[in-house]
Order: C-alpha cells, then sequence, then structure tokens
DNA sequence: TTGTATGCGTTATCAC
DNA sequence: GTGATAACGCATACAA
C-alpha cells in the first residue's frame, strides 16, 4: 500500500483505545465486550479501515493466496478450469495469482519459484509438455508448500490429484468413429511424457482393440509444443495424410483446433472427408467441422475440486499423509 | 513464506556480520567493500537465499506487482495483451496479478478492492461493458494509486491510456464490406456505454457516409454481455435477420464467433451468404467463415504500451501530469 | 565501510 | 476486558 489508508493505529489514536484491543475487535477472536466492539466496527466502517494483507502475511507466515500453473490461458480447457479455481477460492477468502508456462519446462520453473518466494500458501499446478524432472516440486513440497496437480500429472508423486477419465474419454471417442464406419483411425496428440497423452493413447488402443483393428504405430503422431506451433501441426497432417485415415482422434484442446486449421489449409479437398474426435472444451470448434465428435472435460468442475482438495492441505492441522486422486468424468458430444 | 528459508538474519550470523552490511551487499546498493559483498553473495547463492517479498513490500510500502483486470481471459484479444503485459513486466521484475470482470460492475469493483489493498503498484484495467460509475477508481487514483486504461477506457478520467484506431478499423472493415458489393450492412457491437463501442460506431457510420449509403439505426444491435450468453446472440440475430442484411459489421471477438454460432444454429440456410466483417484476433474462425473479414487489433503491443506506461508512472519521483493515449492501428485481414 | 536502532502494520504473549 | 510489548523480515537514517 503505497497511498494513504488508515491503520489499526489510527483507529486506536482516534478511539483512545490501544491496538490490540482494536485488533482484537476486528477479528472478533478473543473475549472483548460487546460495547467496544461494535465501537471499532462503526468507526472501521466509518473510515473505510481495509486491513493491509502484507503485514498480516509477514505476521502470519502465510498469504491467503494461492498459486496457478496452467501452460496458456488462452487455452478453453484452463481458462474453464481457472474458473473453477476461482470461484472456491474467492468463497474461501484466498486470492489466486496465474502464471503461465508456455508449454516451457524453464518458464514453469521460473514461475513457480517466483510463486514460491512471494509466498503462496499452495500450489495448483498442470505440467508442462517440457517437463521430465520435478525435482524443483519436490523440494518445495518438502519444505512445506502444499501441491495438487490437476489434468497434467506426474508418476510419481505423492499428493492430491485430479484429472479426467481420459481412459473412458478417448476409448469413447475411438469407439465413436469406429461405430461411424471408421477404421483408419489416426491418432494426433502432445509431448509424449504428458500423463495424458499416455493415458488417452491407452483408451485409443483399447477401443482398437475391442473392434480387432491393428494398432499401427506411424499413425500416431505426437506434437511437442501442444500445438502452439501451426508448422508443427502441419508437418502431422503432411506425414498422416499419405497413411490416408478416414478418421483422427485428437487428444487436447489445441490440437482439435489447430489440426482443423492445418487440414482446411493444406489439404481442403480432404479436410472434410475425415471424421474427426478430439477433447475439446470449445463450442466454436464443433459447429464447423460437422463430423466433429468432442469429448468434453469437466474443467470447472475439475477447478473447483482441486482448489478444495488444496484449502484442506493448507489449512490442515497436520501433514497429510492420505492421498486421492480423482478420476472426474468426461461428456461425449456427437455431431450428426 | 509458510516453510523455512533463510533469512538476512541467518546470513548475517553465520557470516559474522550485521544484517544491514548483508542488506547491503544483497542489494549492491550503498558503498561496500567488494570483499564482503563477494562473501555475502557467494553465501547467499549457497544457502539459495530468496529475499521475503513480503517484508519488502511491508518497508517499501510497494509490492513489485501490478493488477489486470479484463472481462475475461478466455477471450483471445485479452490473452494476447496479458502476454504483451506479462513481457515487459516480468523484463522490469513486477510480477502481474489477474482478475476478471466477467462484464460484472459489481465483480469489477470487487476486484479492484482487492487488488488495491492487496497493494499492486498499478493497475491496468478494461472496463466491464457494464461499468459506468468509475468514481471508485477515481478515489484510488486520488490516494495515489497510478492507473492506465487500455482497450475499454473512461471518456473523463486524465490518466494514461492505449486503444486501437477503433475508428478506423471499423471504417476499414465496412468500406471492405461496401467494396464487395454488400449494400445492407448490419452493426453488432457491445454495450453502448463502452468506448469502444461508439467509436466502432462512428467508424461505420463513416464509412457508410462515404458511399452514400443511409445509416438505418435498426440495423444496430448491442449486446449487453458482449456476447457470453448465446441467448443474447441468437435474439439479436433473430431481430436482425428479417432485415435481411447483406453484411455484417461485428464489433468484437466474442461477438465474431459468438454470432457466427447462431447463424449457423438458427439459419444455418442463408449463414453463408452473409459477408461478415469483425474485430478478432482468433485465427481459427477466419477459417470457417470464408466470406469472413477480420480487424486484427495488436493485442500484444496494447500489453506491452500500456505496461511501460504504467511502469513510468509507478517509478516516477513525482506526480505525472502529462498525459498521453496511445492509438495503435489495426490491420485488416481480407479473406477471398 | 560497517554496525545500531527504528519502523512498516499486524497479531500474539504477556501482564494488569 | 484491556493495554503494553515483542516479533514477523527487511531497509535505512544515523552513529561510529
Amino acid at each position: 500500500m503505497r497511498f494513504e489508508t488508515s491503520t489499526i493505529k489510527d483507529i486506536a489514536k482516534a478511539l483512545g483505545l490501544s491496538t490490540s484491543t482494536v485488533s482484537r475487535a476486528l477479528r472478533d477472536r478473543y473475549e472483548i465486550s460487546e460495547e467496544t466492539k461494535k465501537l471499532v466496527l462503526a468507526y472501521a466502517e466509518k473510515v473505510n479501515y481495509r486491513a493491509n494483507p502484507i503485514a498480516r502475511s509477514l505476521k502470519e507466515r502465510r498469504s491467503y493466496s494461492i498459486g496457478i500453473i496452467v501452460s496458456e490461458i488462452a487455452n478453453n480447457f484452463f481458462s474453464q478450469v481457472i474458473n473453477g479455481i476461482e470461484s472456491i477460492a474467492y468463497d474461501k477468502d484466498y486470492h489466486v495469482i496465474i502464471s503461465q508456462s508456455h508449454e516451457s519446462y524453464k518458464q514453469e520453473k521460473l514461475n513457480v519459484d517466483h510463486l514460491a518466494s512471494r509466498s503462496i500458501d499452495g500450489l495448483l499446478i498442470a505440467l508442462s509438455s517440457e517437463t521430465q524432472d520435478i525435482d524443483y516440486l519436490r523440494d518445495l513440497y518438502a519444505k512445506g508448500l502444499p501441491i495438487v496437480f490437476f489434468d497434467r500429472v506426474p508418476e510419481d508423486f505423492e499428493t492430491h490429484k485430479v484429472i479426467a477419465n481420459n481412459f473412458k474419454g478417448s476409448f469413447d471417442a475411438t469407439e465413436h468413429l469406429i461405430l461411424s464406419g471408421k477404421r483408419t483411425i489416426a491418432h494426433l496428440t502432445n509431448s509424449e511424457n504428458l500423463s495424458i497423452t499416455k493415458e488417452r493413447l491407452e483408451g485409443y488402443k483399447a477401443a482398437l482393440v475391442k473392434y480387432h483393428i491393428e494398432f499401427r504405430p506411424e499413425l500416431v503422431k505426437y506434437c511437442q509444443h501442444g500445438g502452439m506451433h501451426s508448422a508443427e501441426l502441419e508437418q502431422a497432417v503432411k506425414e498422416l495424410l499419405p497413411l490416408k485415415p478416414d478418421g483422427i482422434f485428437i487428444s487436447s484442446d489445441r490440437l482439435t483446433t489447430g489440426c482443423i486449421m492445418a487440414l482446411k489449409k493444406t489439404n481442403p479437398e480432404v479436410a472434410h472427408k475425415i471424421a474427426i474426435a478430439g477433447f475439446t472444451n470449445s463450442n466454436l470448434v464443433e459447429l464447423f467441422s460437422p463430423s466433429l465428435t468432442s469429448v468434453k472435460q469437466p474443467a470447472f468442475e475439475m477447478g473447483q475440486v482441486a482448489t478444495e482438495l488444496l484449502i484442506s492441505m493448507i489449512e490442515a492441522k497436520r501433514p497429510v499423509t492420505e492421498f486421492e486422486t480423482k478420476v472426474l468424468d468426461t461428456e461425449l458430444v456427437k455431431k450428426r
């Protein structure tokens, strides 16, 4: 607070009380006479007193704020998750600080360090597609920082996690393509080391197995940058088309929109012939690709659940030892 | 910082120095012997010392963080602006705190108050479409909080502002429709009290005048919620179609995507016959509506410029008295 | 060049 | 029930 505001001291002086009395009245904590409490509250209201959270943070050694790390806020899925996070956090008087990793490990680490040093009380994080080494998170966790992972989670890290039922979502989407008569189904997906990539690949494979369709590795294309660079997608499309796929199952929001763009740009004549099913939370996309089937993730809910878990860790009297991995169901929205 | 960390005091004790010496060495501020400075820095590095920004904020009465208020982060334009803001802020060692108003005046005010009480050093804000009374901002400004408006700016507020050349962008877009042979051009736009709405309406009108086309108020539809609710857009489309427009000039990103969706949903048979030109920073949209022409705003740059202005205000020795309104050019991206 | 003392605004531990 | 006082971690005016 760089500019003038009234403090507890001001109120105390004005009312002829001590700062501790004022503090108690404001916090309604220790026993205090109704009378003086009312007096203080009334005066505080009058001068529009706002407690200085910086001072409070320093004293209490906590900040009432939680950090969020996502790869991109310009991603329908993540912005919906963030809305879910905010809905719970604000309700419980926590502030949120959003940071973007832009799918870069270096940036992710930088942001986390920054947040940690800025005294966040807990961290909600979806790993970047580059991230493989999470020792820096382990250190922070060991030092006492509560962490909850969502969507993109590590395997070997004992804490709460919230994910979608990626296996089932992928299975359903692939099955839908198969039931529509498709037989050569490609799979366009994220970086190989993301948890969601692995889980979704398994769901895709399982559907193929069920319908006795051979799994062909060359039909699977990985995009390291999650479709942020159009060149990456155009390259994938270019490699895929000679294999004559009649369907594509796509593993993320950005990839789905990006792939449709790449198809229309590089091969408009075949674009409409290929059925697409993809993880996407964007309403827009569905409309334009008539045969697009989307796997909707409960993004808002994922944000809510993750935040509730995090806050429970933050406010727990002693370290949590029982962890859970919440798995939320996806919804298949079929189009024509 | 809720968990263990080494402080200046720890370093001082370990090195047999005083806290002030350590502080000075770390901040490299007062004259201090090269020797002790090196000693301190080396040790600080060794124990991975991180200054507690909370304590620093309390002491210096500033937080090295700037607040951002936008209506929605899930808006291509705003997320690009935010990226621009971050690029400058991080470079100058400021942290950013993002809040969403969701086009609600109440939420906007709540967020601003929250940020202000959390000791932001400055505020970057694009007003919500509901906002009419900005006295609360005036109060904060009077108390010393530097504020820079971008995109959606108030008329009667003397401070730095950064906007796009909305008049010219709208003029160009409308003219483009006219030159394509359109004569009945509707205008779909935001809430009437937004600055961008007014400026864009003027550009639209000016283009009509130039080509001797009569301005018909019934062809202009305002959307209070900026296209966040699909019902709102469907209603607008429903009212517009009986007037048989052959072109629509749309005033924002969300409205453009939303309008195309509404058209395809409610009147797929005429959707492709209507030429659309709209303010949108989404690459996706262009692809799907073949005749869509977009007015691209320099969003990233807008974020950068606004942030530079804000930081200059924050770091100015005395109150700024000369204000500027930066006007950035838009770019018309024509399709076929 | 370095050390001592003070205060930022708040909460907590004592006394009274 | 209330008031003095210390402390959170840091920066700085002042003294040495």
